[in-house]
DNA sequence: TCTTATACTTAGCAAAGCTAAGCAATAATT
DNA sequence: AATTATTGCTTAGCTTTGCTAAGTATAAGA
């Protein structure tokens, strides 16, 4: 029989693999992955600053300033002054950006789905329920 | 309708919410993730040679060579010669060791076993199927 | 024996994380 | 209105995790 923490432990173990693969995935786009993941926010999130940028990626601001400097450096965002805030600056992507962040975003569902070829739909969508639940608590 | 690709969408962005909160468990471990991860190579596969984890981390010999530094230092594994090939050495975890990695792996199953409560056992081994699956290829 | 391959280390770099400390602008309090 | 506190961001300086290139020592093969 299997107990709830065996349930937890085979878990574990397959997305821990499944999460060695898709950080290869990410590292092949010649962008780091903190990089990425704040490309992805501005991507699908739109534009916001800096501190609310660091809040929805669990850094601090120091870590995301950090990450923003190399992305402005390599022109995938840019900086727009909030007219009414000085001390705010909006965080925009930039035409290159979303380039970037679309094609990322495609290898990984490219990947995604070569894995989920000619498995049942059934299984697939209870997986995807499964996540979803667990996503809300 | 959900096209396959619509399918590889969804798991993508659950996925990553959920690599994000096991990240946090990790990070909370008072261990660095990588440093984790090879603990957690040697306690489930036992002992063996630095290029043989670096190979199973899909991390260079001199990235494996820094991690197995750290650890040295924390006094969490040591260093065996081997007797029959002088380049050898055998990297094996410390008691101590082994009470880090026992505790981190029940930390995330403890984790895991938190969002799977409730959750109807059908659903939760279709996803455990579906993930084992996905690691065969 | 000589060459080549393997195991590991060293040096030096970059990215991604942190804390502590600071400045400038805004908001809140008295 | 003046002072104080908070917010947004930056700078300085550290650690960890990753890399490549280059070096040393041992083992294995021709």
């Amino acid at each position: 029989m299997s107990t709830p923490s065996d349930h937890a432990r085979r878990l574990n173990s397959k997305i821990t693999h499944l999460i060695r693969r898709i950080r290869h995935i990410d590292e092949s786009q010649g962008v780091g992955r903190a990089r990425l993941s704040a490309l992805a926010v501005l991507h699908f999130g739109g534009p916001r600053s800096l501190t609310e940028l660091a809040r929805a990626e669990l850094v601090t601001p120091t870590t995301m300033h950090h990450i923003i400097k190399g992305l402005l450096n390599d022109n995938l965002v840019r900086k727009i002054p909030d007219p009414t805030d000085k001390r705010r600056q909006e965080i925009r992507l930039t035409s290159k950006g979303e380039k970037v962040i679309v094609k990322a975003h495609t290898a990984r569902l490219v990947f995604l789905d070569s894995l989920l070829v000619g498995q049942p739909t059934k299984r697939i969508t209870e997986a995807i329920a499964l996540l979803e639940a667990m996503d809300q608590r």
